[in-house]
RNA sequence: GGCGCCGUACCCAAGUGGUUAAGGGAGCAGUCUGCAAAACUGCGAUGCAGCGGUUCGACCCCGCUCGGCGCCUCCA
């Protein structure tokens, strides 16, 4: 969807707005008269007084009130440019929220996201035009989430300190869809609200984190046909998700949310020592996915083990890594995945996985430790069953 | 000058006017294991930036201070 495709919605809300004697044009601009909109400064709790006019920017004389805003900027010769009945021009900065949530969304809709940083003058502004134009509530709810920051500063490009989750992707050793959710794990370690602090070693603990629950989803598959803890299982999954969804409704508490997961996980774990039938491991399996979809966690099945033998995904994505050279931008010590050794093809790890389990036979073990330490090198973590068979993953 | 977010153990991070201040990671010690890994068990803040105040009682309420970050009619 582009503001590009909704010039006619824009334009008809700056006349409305005109018409309804809240905004006025003045040589090819189009002004929002803040003084005409007695709710002005409501949602970031500020007063027309106490703003300080010119202090970042020299005032437009022509504005009949310094904090009056664009909803139509007359275009300079060679800008790019639309026909409005004011002349041509572009739409403001703020307008094409209102009037494209309009259409879509309806004259009220429920919530409206953003980052701090735009509830002023943005969303005031959305507001003003909005609320001003049909005289209905503009959204029910506001949310707006604390910064990403590097070193304890505000990611942003005029700063520079910022990269893209594209370019965290191309500088994982992992897989697309391993890095995204540890990146999702991470997001929604902290609340929404709060700053976030990214950095290595924090997508690295939600890496771990992740994978511990990766660990036990592979346990609940292989596990032997026991039915002890059958109806444990079902009380620890109620008590879970009640808890999950009181933390969710709590303004979104996805740091307690996910605490609920980790219990569940340690109790899941616990009940599958003493035993679980197959039906009893396919519903916890169950119940972290559809638990996690909540927070778009825990939806791969093949994700990350030897089960995606032969895609040749993580071979061609290590490529990527290996061709990809260093950061240029100062993020680059934040993105610096600690030893991202080029990784082995599936075929190679398998291949070496049979001729340690050989040695191993032959309790050749100084043999089987080499090919671990061979594997280990690579990032690869090899894994004895009871039965004498081997995982391995990354 | 105005408005706002944040400061909790080695790290990340919830939370409450008064029961043991969630959870995770790391660490240490065990069980298990050929060795590992995973899993399980145990240990870890008498204290929640600091100082005052309110209160029978505050980490949580109020005030101030310190420290970090952000916004305040341009551009998006």
């Amino acid at each position: 969807m582009k503001a590009t495709e909704h010039m006619p919605e824009i334009i008809g809300l700056v006349n409305r707005l005109i018409q309804k004697g809240l905004a006025y044009p003045v040589a090819g601009d189009v002004y929002f008269q803040v003084e005409k909109y007695q709710a002005y400064g409501r949602l970031s709790k500020r007063k027309l007084e106490d703003l300080q006019a010119g202090a970042r920017v020299e005032v437009d004389e022509r504005k009949r009130h310094p904090m009056d805003f664009a909803l139509w900027k007359g275009s300079k010769p060679g800008e790019p440019s639309w026909e409005s009945p004011w002349g041509p021009g572009r739409p403001g900065w703020h307008i094409e929220c209102s009037a494209m949530s309009m259409k879509h969304l309806g004259e009220t809709f429920d919530i409206h996201g953003g980052g701090m940083d735009l509830i002023f003058p943005h969303h005031e502004n959305e507001i003003a035009q909005s609320c001003g134009a049909t005289g209905n509530e503009f959204a029910r709810y506001w949310v707006h989430n604390g910064f990403v920051q590097i070193n304890q500063e505000k990611m942003s490009k005029s700063l520079g300190n910022f990269f893209t989750i594209r370019e965290i992707f191309e500088k994982s050793k992992w897989p697309e869809a391993e890095t995204g959710e540890m990146l999702r794990y991470f997001l929604l370690g902290t609340h929404y609200r709060g700053p976030l602090d990214f950095s290595d070693q924090s997508l690295l603990e939600a890496k771990n984190a992740v994978n511990g629950f990766y660990d036990l989803f592979i346990r609940l598959k292989e596990s032997e046909e026991r039915t002890m803890a059958d109806k444990g299982l079902m009380e620890v999954i109620e008590r879970c998700r009640v808890a999950f969804r009181e933390a969710m409704n709590d303004d979104f508490n996805t740091s307690v949310a996910i605490a609920e997961l980790q219990r569940l996980k340690g109790d899941v774990n616990k009940l599958l020592g003493q035993g679980l039938s197959t039906e009893a491991r396919k519903i916890a399996r169950e119940e972290f996915r559809s638990l996690g979809n909540n927070l778009g966690l825990f939806q791969l099945e093949k994700w990350l083990f030897n089960e995606i033998l032969g895609t040749g995904t993580l071979e061609a994505h290590a490529a990527t890594v290996r061709g990809a050279g260093t950061v240029v931008t100062p993020g680059a010590d934040a993105l610096k995945f600690l030893g991202a050794a080029p990784s082995l093809l599936n075929e190679e790890i398998e291949g070496k996985l049979v001729e340690r389990n050989e040695a191993r036979k032959q309790k050749n073990f100084k043999k089987a430790d080499e090919i671990r330490q061979f594997l280990a090198s690579h990032g690869i973590v090899i894994e004895d069953k009871s039965d004498g068979t081997s995982r391995w993953k990354r």
